[in-house]
DNA sequence: CAATGCTACTAAAACGCTTTTCTAGCGTTT
DNA sequence: AAACGCTAGAAAAGCGTTTTAGTAGCATTG
């Protein structure tokens, strides 16, 4: 159980001074150059021997600055987040802030609300990850995987030109040509860029799409159930592929357990590519072949971006994208098409 | 963007009463009885045509409450900790409070100073998750998974007698005998009480345990390949098993790796059993048969608890435990021992 | 010797709210 | 008519800082 703190005014008393002065010294204000470093020593002294600690709140209330900043994300409980989260913390943490984390799950009204509950909290910035953006606050705001266009926000974005490319050009060197896709939920702001670039990729790599091989994932659920379903779909067409360009890693997972059902082989019948590179993928059976997005790096270049914000506040505000490079990793689930070979 | 917040003074200023009785008021103090229906419509009309929101330091500062708790974690990117924390957060938000997260990433330095950074930070409580814990707090303190006998702390905890029967006890009708072990990593918190159940649950069920067919996990990496290694020095002992009980999923995940990179099939050779049922268990391949730990409801318990205490405070300051029923999830990773049949 | 400049501080306001105590005016009781 | 009680609200203290504007005392300068 700690000593009941000891106030700024409290320690001046002790010290025979007023709060002033020993407040000007502990920030080590410009004011206090004119203070005997013997005067200061024995400030510092005090200081360290009552342990004090100046309130949290008073000093917020004071500068209007909280050292907090709000992180919404769908849900803290899929990978996704939690790694994008991680690689915020690191920063923040390390400069003195914290954060408030909520989750929307996708409800409309919570993603309007939750903002106006992290402003009436005070918090000096706020970073979006996969989130659709359309608010211009009253703070800084950063998004990551955002594909908003409003004014002042820093979008921290993944190469996805660059990413499908990597993805098809895999694929493609593999001599598949019948590729069947899952793109994401409607909701999931990565999903209409990410299915434009696979487009484009697709047209210069001169394969070609065809719709009956292309499904969808449908619900909420941060589970492979979704991918699985999908999956369900694309084999219900009787359209034979030789490939699948899930989405995100757990969906691709649960379009393993699909394609398996269906006696089809993963990846003599058919090869996955997964997104995302979550812990996990490395350790499926096989392990997946995936296109990594450095999400922990995002999270980091996110809070770096939203801190210099803050600072340099009212300079440099223009929105934008800071771009991000995918890698492709090729594990187990990708070989050579029409069993030619096992990779 | 927003417009300028209106201050209670103002928000007085222009009804032409005091600030004090604008507050009285709006905080539906007993003292506003003698306050006739229509000034307090009055006040609330103009509360909303304002949008009067109470800034949160003021309050804060005067109330010495925060509405904020701190959680603790050993990093949010690990599933267990972000599945606990969504139980948390769905009681919290719910209850008007928002919380602080922070990952100590197992460095004792940081299990140490979190706390006090938290206090700093005025939270009204908190919560450690799978975290070591030997303070006392001046506010109270909830852990998940602690293990720790700290006087007022209540410590919300899987059952873990039953875990371990439950295991077990499948294990053993289906005939397995030689049946191997991976324990946690000597710093979690569940090492040393599960595996003394474990102990106990084989001596009730009598099965021997093999020291040589103990392993241990090593290092705070939150990926499968501990569990490899860890698989890796059991099947170094030359000592035949036919079954193995890892200490989480994603160590059963990299037991299976290894176990089939030793030409031994995955359950017809060796059952796996998993622990906790995390998101992705369901969908390995095959799918893991693994003892469920409801993450999300301890969570939610967790939360429960704190704000009970922090409401009552002073009343019902006990520590103990509370406790939460495992469930064996039945999926493919075991069956019959001897490839006596395939279940 | 008056003016100036420096040193070492302090006073006081302000941040925005809550809460206890107080009061003016009015009606009722004894 | 004095005492009391009630209604409707106001005054003011206080929460713990930060910061601007001073100021008292001393030394230096012209």
């Amino acid at each position: 159980m700690e000593p009941k703190p000891v106030s700024l005014k409290e320690l001046a008393e002790h010290l025979g001074l007023s709060p002033a002065t020993v407040s000007l010294v502990m920030n080590r204000s410009p004011v206090a150059m004119s203070i005997p470093a013997e005067t200061k020593e024995r400030i510092f002294e005090a200081a360290r021997q009552f342990k004090y600690r100046p309130n949290f709140f008073a000093r917020s209330l004071r500068a209007q600055r909280s050292f907090t900043i709000g992180v919404i994300v769908p849900e803290v409980s899929d990978g996704y987040s939690a790694s994008v989260m991680s690689g915020v913390e690191d920063h923040l943490l390390q400069e003195g802030y914290f954060y408030f984390v909520v989750s929307h799950r996708h409800r409309a009204d919570l993603i309007d609300e939750y903002p106006r509950l992290f402003l009436e909290r005070a918090v000096d910035g706020l970073i979006a990850v996969d989130t659709p953006w359309t608010l211009s606050l009253s703070v800084p705001v950063v998004t990551v995987s955002g594909h908003n266009q409003v004014k002042g926000v820093k979008n921290i974005v993944l190469d996805h030109v660059r990413a499908a490319e990597l993805a098809l050009r895999h694929l493609s060197q593999l001599g598949h040509r019948d590729i069947a896709f899952i793109k994401g939920q409607e909701f999931s702001s990565d999903t209409e860029i990410r299915w434009a670039n696979i487009e484009k990729a697709a047209r210069r790599l001169n394969l070609r799409i065809c719709p009956a091989l292309v499904s969808q994932l449908e619900g909420d659920s941060p589970s492979p159930e979704l991918g699985y379903e999908a999956t369900r779909k694309l084999l219900a067409t009787h359209k034979p592929f030789t490939a699948l360009f899930a989405f995100n890693d757990i969906s691709a997972m649960g379009a393993i357990r699909a394609l398996r059902e269906a006696d089809l082989r993963v990846p003599d019948d058919v090869s996955v590519v997964g997104f995302d590179d979550i812990q996990s993928a490395a350790y499926q059976n096989p392990a997946l072949t995936t296109v990594r997005q450095p999400l922990r790096e995002m999270g980091r270049i996110a809070a770096e971006t939203l801190l210099r914000r803050i600072r340099r506040s009212g300079t440099d505000l223009r929105g934008g994208e800071t771009m991000v490079e995918p890698k492709l990793i090729i594990r187990e689930t990708t070989c050579l098409a029409n069993g030619v070979g096992r990779k």
